[in-house]
DNA sequence: ATCTTCTTTGGAATCGATTCCAAAAAGAAG
DNA sequence: CTTCTTTTTGGAATCGATTCCAAAGAAGAT
């Protein structure tokens, strides 16, 4: 491979003078840079950035550890932090944890060996050992989705929306209001999605059922089973269910069809997450628009902000906005 | 930030041991090899991968260039990728091409100059710019989904299967076979699936009519323009619509669904991708699947193949599998 | 006690860039 | 023709690792 030595030979300048060709350093003579590109054309040469950044501390790249690449939510925020790191020149160094718990520790790690200017966390669960991992980590690290106590933190706001949904419900005249939730240890969705939803049910007074409820684990397979056992598991059926994600929500709502119920003329349903299937289910979902893109947009501005001038004190709380997205489903 | 000179001196040894240390050589004394240990311990040192690869020429970090973060498709084969090149510790360097051309030239001078081990291109056109940087590349490329004459790729066999997806359509008994199709500069959708098509209804003696034919551009809303175009242009109409991809094909169901056309009783209809959203559309979507993410393990376990013994000739064509999937739309 | 062999160690070069500093060349002023 | 600036240039150090090679030390053989 080509290096700066042999374009400074073949160009008959030095090292230095090639250097500062390419960084557009006025202080080269015309012809000497003149040179220069010419041969660099020729051999296109390329100059290794790691050398450079080995030099200059800064590598122009920041990493970004999702659980699961292939979610619409994800890929969403993913493409937010694209657009927006992008316009600096910023690439993305990807780190799937694949939902292992274990992996988020070891990637934030990885990424910090080579370097990263910056790291967003898309954060799955608020367990312990990520936690010291992120406030431990020497470079600046934006946690999205998941409050952590320390941390910079990008937070939907899940206990609000989630409120607010199920006053939806409410006010659309519902009384057995019943939900598919999942696994509290994902604080945002499971947690407080839930609270929200209990929230809203204690201040209106209605009633809130344990057999109305079931968990489920973000698939549309799940969804199905949680409605499943809702049905096989109450007396009296609910006449609505709130869903901790859309995905289980076409699936209770796939359920409810397989048994002859109707949506919305026997019960009312509707999701979080605004995925592209809850816009094309038929009847079209109910559900809770997070902006995910904006999502992203916003954590890059902030850790680019971050990266800037690094703040002291580190427990900046940053709360997104959502909006309620109405359709067939209510 | 520590370097490896501090924990030399902390640890009272010289650079040489301490990189032994990290390296796992044998040749080192249980006692400096426990010294060094615990002053990595304390520290919380982390090698530098920059100054590491700047002398072993490796990375462990592959480049992926992809049109658009957000899609199905992509994420499927990015998810592959990820799951086959993780296991050998290798992470992915992402670089979005927004649909922009030149951006894929300079991406890929953008990744040889990080100097990653090998690149994977999601190609979507064929033009000459890019050819000619992926052929003057100096890491291994491979191209998924267009077919480059001298390089490295791996293509969905998009001709035979949509060969075989008309086909069906005949052996149903439709006789009036429309087609949505996208510009050929995408010749794997654009006009691959269009002559697949072409071919399956000369065989079979049946009409081209130009008038049952429109030009969508991914998109369900360019679906349901190009749907309406048909059916406003066309005398008799079509009895059924091929459409290149799913998305179009879930919106032309919209507009034949808005103008009271019923699927499949009055039209049939069946699009390529196998999307989520073929398979929870009413009725079913009928769809080709192209096993994306495993075509994305392919992908990557090629590029490794490549990268540990680079072959002569690179101008392999690697055929992936497909599968037709019948649901409720024809 | 001396010579070999094997284990353990560190010095120094290297990878490919940037950058400080001083020197050389060119131009301006006296 | 000096002298002083200003422009242009390159030498050498540096970033943080690896790796070759030789040397020091320990252990074993005679």
């Amino acid at each position: 491979m080509t290096t700066i030595k042999d374009i400074a030979r073949m160009a008959d300048v030095s090292r230095t003078t090639v250097s500062r060709v390419l960084n557009e350093s006025p202080a080269v003579s015309k012809e000497a840079r003149e040179r220069v590109h010419r041969i660099i054309e020729e051999t296109g040469y390329i100059p290794s950035e790691h050398a450079k950044s080995l030099r200059t501390k800064k590598t122009k790249v920041i990493g970004v550890i999702l659980p699961r690449l292939s979610t619409e939510t994800t890929t969403r925020v993913v493409s937010g932090i694209d657009r927006e790191l992008g316009k600096k020149g910023f690439q993305i160094l990807l780190a799937s944890s694949d939902l292992n718990i274990n992996k988020e520790v070891e990637h934030i790690k990885l990424l910090e060996s080579r370097r990263v200017d910056g790291i967003i966390l898309l954060a799955t669960n608020t367990l312990e050992p990520i936690k010291t991992a992120v406030s431990e980590a020497k470079v600046p690290v934006i946690v999205v989705g998941q409050e952590f106590p320390d941390a910079i933190c990008l937070m939907y706001d899940d206990f609000r929306a989630s409120y607010d949904l199920t006053n939806l419900f409410i006010k659309k005249g519902y009384k057995k209001i019943g939900l598919i939730s999942v696994d509290e240890k994902d604080e945002a969705v499971g947690y407080w999605r839930k609270k929200g939803y209990i929230k809203a049910l204690e201040e209106a007074g209605l009633p809130i059922e344990k057999s109305w409820q079931a968990e489920g684990a973000f698939t549309i397979e799940s969804g199905y089973s949680a409605m499943k056992a809702i049905w096989e598991q109450s007396d009296t059926k609910p006449d609505s269910i709130v869903s901790a994600t859309d995905r289980m929500a076409i699936g209770a709502a796939d359920y409810l069809n397989d048994v002859g119920v109707a949506i919305p003329d026997d019960i009312g349903i509707a999701g979080f997450g605004a995925s592209e299937l809850s816009q094309y289910a038929k009847p079209a979902l109910t559900t809770v628009d997070y902006y995910n893109e904006q999502g992203g947009i916003e954590a890059a501005r902030i850790l680019l902000e971050e990266m800037e001038n690094p703040a002291v004190k580190k427990n900046k709380k940053n709360i997104l906005k959502y909006g309620l997205i109405e359709r067939n489903s209510l």
